[in-house]
DNA sequence: CTGAAAGCGCTTACAG
DNA sequence: CTGAAAGCGCTTACAG
């Protein structure tokens, strides 16, 4: 491979100024600036980055962490964000975390190492007093967090606003018992804001307290990731007293299983059960019973991201909290 | 940011030493190894990748380029050769073409300026001839392409045989007029094992051919990518006086689009009108109808090529071209 | 505007 | 087993 040693001697000229061309320095005559590129052309000679970056200088590149690709919020997600620092001339690099700790530590090396210029975390698994000490290497954004004075910008959606809504659209359509399914192990009630799950349940409390309801525990489900877990909670459904008449069920994979479920036990969606998805997935809307979802504004949390990180990067004022509406798509399962 | 010189004066030691241990040499005493090892862990030191790689060493990381991540099919393709070569301890960096050219050497250069070991090239964007002057730099790997005469490892599904399979499947299930739609603009017709496009073209028509049939050019549709496409082609076969019964989609997108449009006129899928669909996304089961597709083997395929290129890596034997078998997935739709 | 030289953080013969 | 020194390919003051 040539070396820019090879192009100063092929030009006559200096490594100093074969180099002042490669950085686009002002300081360079026409005449040497043209001998300096004719040479790399011929040798088709392009800088090594690995020694570049030994001088401290940037990489263009970015780290985005998720947990898992072929979840297509994430991968929405971070299509957006690509196509926004494609546009400013950032290469994207994915890391997938499958939810373990030295995954996104393996991202925030990148980082420590000088490898990227910022890193772009979607799914946090470590506690924020770690991530913490990476700040000094570079630019750390959020997304979908919840932490609270944190130095770092973070975009997320407005789960409270969300399932407020989304449990009133569900009364006004004459839903009176609702059901909540969650991916998480326990449900924590706090107030507004407190995190990405506590709020989305603050907002679908809040809802029921407007219509003068408490919430039947009977009615919650945790843990509930898959189709599969779906099925399980219709079953489970099916051998209560007193049953709920919808179901709220944290994602459209769960909703689409819960349908399923219910479809071959003979019980009618929407009409003797409704389900309401989570994250408007691109197949919910083409499914034997289309999916009314809560729909998550991907496209706008991808490009606020993206540009919060280049806004940090030009050393421009970005703001810390970056709020985007999620919305309710109705169609036919609720 | 600790360097190899901090750890070095910290121990007591020369940076020989040090450096000795951080790549494991054997000849280093049981106790000055203690002695570094404390040192570096005192001083949370980590070796720069970029002043190891200015001095040839490998990266450990692995480039793998793709059409775009937020087809299923890509995704699902990718995450198989992370989990592999995550077990042999290689990052995986995932580089988006968006079937441009550049991008794809984008990836190339990653190879070229030592920032990866080694490229999987799931989507060829450029000419081979390109491709070639890369080799020299690292290793490549290719996926589902059909290039002849070509020294570096292939992974790709038996195209012929699938829709040699798919079609006979078709004709087992009473259908006889059968439309062809694909992504491609035009269609050569090719001999078997030809490129990517003309095998599955030529299997289908060999099975044609087995039943004494030829085909129907009216029933040709080109440049089919979305379900939108899939609509458009609805229309136009029933415009058509002699109507097709049934449609290989070309992709489970286009076979979406079909058999939505087809129900909203009317007409019945699969009585009326058969649509088979190609890749069995995961969404295509849970559809309003579920789609029959012919399935290609995307977690073998890409397991397989990530052992292709460990085994490249290694230095071992890997055979030239791997053929995994494609599937036909009954369901609904045909 | 241009060049000689130091130095970025490592690894690797070369001596001992 | 251990260390001093050269060198990987660049950038950046420092002089001129």
């Amino acid at each position: 491979m040539a070396t820019i040693s090879d192009v100063a001697r092929l030009a006559g000229l200096s490594v100093s100024t074969v180099s002042r061309v490669i950085n686009k320095s002002p300081h360079v005559s026409d005449k040497k600036r043209e001998a300096v590129e004719s040479a790399m052309n011929e040798l088709g000679y392009v800088p090594l980055p690995a020694a570049r970056q030994l001088r401290g200088s940037r990489t263009n590149t970015m780290a985005v962490t998720i947990p898992r690709i072929v979840n297509p919020f994430f991968s929405y997600l971070v299509d957006a964000i690509e196509q926004e620092l494609d546009e400013a001339g950032y290469s994207t690099l994915i890391v997938q975390t499958f939810g373990r700790a030295e995954e996104e530590l393996t991202a925030l090396n990148l980082l420590k190492n000088q490898q990227v210029d910022g890193v772009i975390l979607c799914s946090l698994e470590n506690d924020w007093s770690v991530i913490n000490g990476y700040c000094k290497y570079g630019k750390i954004v959020l997304v979908n967090e919840y932490l609270k004075d944190v130095d770092v910008p973070i975009i997320r959606g407005d789960q409270y606003d969300g399932f407020y809504t989304a449990t009133n659209f569900l009364f006004d359509n004459g839903y009176k018992k609702i059901a909540y399914a969650t991916g998480r192990k326990t449900i924590t009630i706090m107030k507004k804001e407190s995190n990405f799950d506590a709020d989305r349940f603050a907002g679908f409390q809040s809802s029921l307290s407007d219509h003068n309801l408490g919430f039947n525990y009977d009615w919650l489900f945790t843990n509930a990731h898959t189709a599969e877990d779906g099925k399980e909670i219709f079953k489970k459904i099916m051998t209560l007293k007193n049953k709920p008449d919808v179901v709220i069920a944290g994602s459209d994979e769960v909703a689409m299983g819960i349908s399923q479920e219910a479809e071959k036990q003979g019980i009618k969606v929407p009409e003797q059960l409704g389900v309401l998805g989570v994250d408007d997935q691109p197949a919910s809307a083409n499914l034997r019973i289309p999916l009314t979802t809560i729909k998550q504004p991907v496209d706008e949390m991808g490009r606020k991201a993206a540009r919060a990180m280049l806004g940090l990067i030009n050393g421009e004022e970005v703001s810390k909290m970056q709020i985007c509406k999620l919305k309710v798509i109705k169609r036919a399962s609720a």
